[in-house]
DNA sequence: TCCTTCTATGCAACTCGTTGCATAGACAAG
DNA sequence: CTTGTCTATGCAACGAGTTGCATAGAAGGA
């Protein structure tokens, strides 16, 4: 149930409505976590029906409505016992990677756009990252160093950094294996 | 609806039982996938009444009887469908991740102990992981490369072996932004 | 005026995945 | 001869996550 720990977190980061969460759980927190709207209202109401979190409505110019969720303090105390409860290492499931040893029964040559493509996507992500991190922490324009909060969240995003360079590199080795299959004849 | 996929191809690979299935995805697969008996079972019992695989009574010596599955026809042409569409580049769910930057939040000097002991679990992973490499594929013992089914289960460890080496050097940068916040004091 | 886009929230149905439990044969140790 | 471990399979209940659909206010353009 670490979603629930998820908005909490991000909650105490800043407080906000589903809406706002489902864009941070898109962006920014992408690197981390993933959730679906669907999945974040959900939650949110049974959080707040077990007294974690406070809504507030808010009347908004230009734009409808909106509920700003808040942390309280049995919140604030669930994620504390989280926090000092040991979870398991996580583990991984990478669709591609099942793609490339499945490849073997079938023509490894046609993954390569396949492959292409997902390289791309990394690249992407890796520039967005390295774009916020000259932004929040390493560029001129960037708050000088004052509470944990910002260190931790910088190492986090060192970790996503870390994690699309990792992966690009692993990825053209992934293609340079394809190519030399494709070189070596369907046969081989 | 990716793990029938997982199963095929590891069932392409070599066909075996559940039981072996559930061992090979929490131990060599581990790095790619990973599915409990149980997701195992009820998924194999599905794709034989879809006509995806075949069952065989097997009688063993020394231990209880098994069903060895073995991938059909429809099943390989079930494989190929999936391996021509696109699929979406995968995205993270990092307990660890969402605790680190919960830990502003609480004391982050109490992670430290949580943090060594997973990249623990990571150093045995990569320990395990490389142990394979020599055996399988790098070593003097290990068969010489002739088909694209090995390059390719290859790759996908050297993408395993990339990512446990980047995940433990990830962690020491947490450990040392631990550690400094901790020296710098609870207050800062 | 209508259409699209962005903000904002939510229900219903379904599938995926986890947890707890149960059974049972074979072997080894005490 | 009981207990524990490894092999081997499975059910039932629950919780997590996805997909499709629906609603609605406000802005901007055709």
């Amino acid at each position: 149930m670490a979603l629930d720990h998820a908005i909490l977190v991000s909650l105490l980061e800043r407080p906000g409505s589903g809406y706002e969460l489902a864009r941070r759980f898109e962006r920014s927190i992408g690197h981390f976590w993933t959730a679906t709207h669907q999945q974040i209202y959900r939650v949110l109401g049974r959080m707040v029906t077990d007294g974690l979190l406070l809504v507030r409505e808010v009347e908004q110019q230009g734009r409808p409505d909106k509920k700003e969720y808040s942390v309280t303090g049995p919140g604030r105390a669930a994620l504390a016992v989280w926090l000092h409860k040991p979870i398991e290492p996580e583990s991984l499931r990478h669709d591609l990677a099942v793609k490339i040893r499945g490849a073997a029964f079938d023509d490894p040559a046609a993954l390569i756009a396949e492959v292409e493509r997902h390289r791309q996507v990394h690249r992407d992500r890796l520039a967005h990252y390295l774009a916020g991190e000259l932004r929040d922490f390493t560029g001129p324009d960037a708050p000088a160093p004052q509470d944990a909060g910002q260190e931790l969240q910088h190492v986090v995003l060192r970790g996503g950094i870390a994690y699309e360079r990792m992966t690009i590199a692993w990825l053209d080795d992934v293609l340079a294996t394809l190519h030399r299959l494709e070189a070596a004849g369907p046969g081989a």
